[in-house]
DNA sequence: CGGAGCGATAAGGGTTCGGTTATCTTCGCT
DNA sequence: AGCGAAGATAACCGAACCCTTATCGCTCCG
């Protein structure tokens, strides 16, 4: 019984499956696997079995659940209360949507850092699917993106972060350019989408959309990163869709116009979740006082440029006790 | 970070020496030592230094001290309830000074496993000095012996469980056999001492009379049971402590006789720990239940002989999870 | 019926764990 | 000064862990 063979079971049944589990884990199917084959041996009980739609928990497996969520937990309560004890700084492990960690959470996290000095800020990547098992499994502290509903323990507190409007972008010589009276949606099935990573995740307003308007694949490109996306959009490959404030107000971006869209600027909310107040750490209950504050929301406003890209890109999960 | 780190790192801050944690851990010294320099290692704490008296925390230890024991702790719940959600038997480890090993409990022991059929006992030996540390480190669920005090967190529960008394016994033509009047106990000083494992046990009542009254080593004869060493005193090598009703009561002991010592009969009380009531499992609640009924006093009043010995030889603390 | 998706398994390799015995270091004590 | 006890360290070894890629088995779906 290892404590990452714990992890991975755990992660598959809040997950429900393998290959969310090695995903979160930034690990291969076949190690989350073995994993389980191994914990299912030593304790005789096969804890998750397949089934038509999902794994799902023998009764001994579900009596492991909280068992061994508890025990990961305590895991990296272990090392957060030596660091503590030995003044060094605190962490907090921010996680996003592609989208977020591009846009408004660089600078959030840049002026949360900046403000609390004794605090260890690292931001990541996840699909939206993941984020509740991530912050009840302690891989990370702090969650933005779509709003999050908790469904087991330990329980989760969702609030909203900010409110942004997407829009559709193209080149000025884009054929949808230079549109007088906005343009039906469905209209966009037939261009060329290029889209962040996480236009896969069904879960994100892009994805959603995409979802939605069933675009073909053919017509869809993804690029590693949305920076990339709005690149490709300004040499004319397609329209892209964007979050209106990041584009129109980067003075670099002049290459890009607003396409009239009907039902756009479409109006979101990103939320930040995090553990219920009774267990979220120090430095959690710090951030979340802080994106209330006027600061927070003039961070957002003004977007930062020229993060290296390496840190936005998957996989960002660090194992905890290496 | 490996819970048989923890583990060991836990007993080390417990016992207050490595020694000692290696002792009930039934490995070598530097097993234990090196399972305390990964962790200190990884962690960058030193946990425990040395220092004239013992070992002693650092403060990063003292908080890992609760945590490392909680996840231990865990650990062996969550083999338990996988075991139960099966519907296999319950475990229930109980360990006792050598003494105890061979006189009362294999019959107490035996009369349980026998009234209650669900449950799968053991039997174990360990030393006083240990025996806190084995409960609450889930090593063992009962303990029986002196009484125990729980200086920390879990809590244990001692009561009293069985009143004996202690004599001495020799060969019919012994010395000191005749003797009509009882002499001082500083004449035994002089004679060889036939006894058993836990004389080497300060806190047990032999160990405690051995150091009180100073025998040389070379008037010690340590038998590995004592069943071995009122064998040796039958046969006149010298003179043995033994549990009265144990020798006396034996059909097949009949080449002993008990010694006029003045103070002997020593009257002497064992008693039995668990855990807390909150925190005991429910095969360790039900042996509390039954230790109070006429059964389980008439089960120690009519010891069982003929049990196998290597139940009683030690190491006998199975590895939780091997 | 053929693929796609997903999990399990096989095979292999590098690393760590967990244990041993033997030796060193440190420090109190006679 | 020398000894002895206790912890650390060295050297070593087998087993387990943990990851990889490749392949198999099964189910569902068009």
């Amino acid at each position: 019984m290892t404590l990452t063979q714990l992890e991975s079971f755990v992660l598959v049944a809040r997950l429900g499956s393998v290959k969310a589990a090695a995903r979160s884990l930034g690990v291969s199917e076949p190690a989350v696997s073995s994993a389980l084959a191994a914990l299912r041996l030593q304790l005789g009980d096969n804890l998750v079995e397949r089934t038509t739609r999902g794994m799902e928990l023998t009764p001994g497996g579900r009596r492991l659940v909280p068992i061994a969520s508890q025990m990961v937990g305590l895991a990296v309560e272990a090392t957060a209360a030596i660091r503590q004890a030995q003044g060094a700084p605190e962490t907090l492990r921010v996680v996003g949507t592609s989208e977020v960690a591009e846009s408004v959470a660089p600078a959030l996290v840049a002026a949360f850092a900046a403000r609390s000095k004794a605090v260890d800020v690292s931001l990541g990547v996840c699909v939206t699917e993941d984020m509740a098992a991530l912050l009840q499994e302690r891989l990370a502290d702090v969650a933005i993106g779509p709003p999050l509903s908790s469904d087991g323990f330990p329980r989760l507190e969702c609030s909203p972060l900010f409110r942004f409007r997407l829009i559709f972008v193209a080149a000025p010589d884009h054929r949808l350019a230079g549109n007088t009276s906005p343009v039906d949606p469905r209209v966009l099935v037939h261009e060329t989408w290029l889209v962040g990573p996480d236009a896969s995740d069904e879960r994100s307003p892009v994805g959603a959309l995409l979802a939605r308007l069933r675009v073909p694949d053919e017509h869809i490109r993804m690029f590693p990163s949305h920076a990339a996306a709005l690149t490709a959009a300004e040499q004319g490959h397609g329209v892209a869709p964007a979050v209106a404030h990041v584009v129109l107000d980067d003075p670099e971006r002049t290459g890009l116009v607003p396409l009239r869209v009907r039902g756009t600027p479409v109006e979101l909310l990103w939320h930040v979740t995090m553990l219920a107040s009774d267990r979220r750490s120090a430095a959690a209950a710090a951030f979340h006082r802080f994106v209330g504050t006027p600061a927070a929301t003039r961070a957002m406003h003004t977007p930062l440029r020229g993060v290296p890209p390496s840190r936005f890109r998957p996989p960002v999960y660090v194992t905890l006790w290496s």
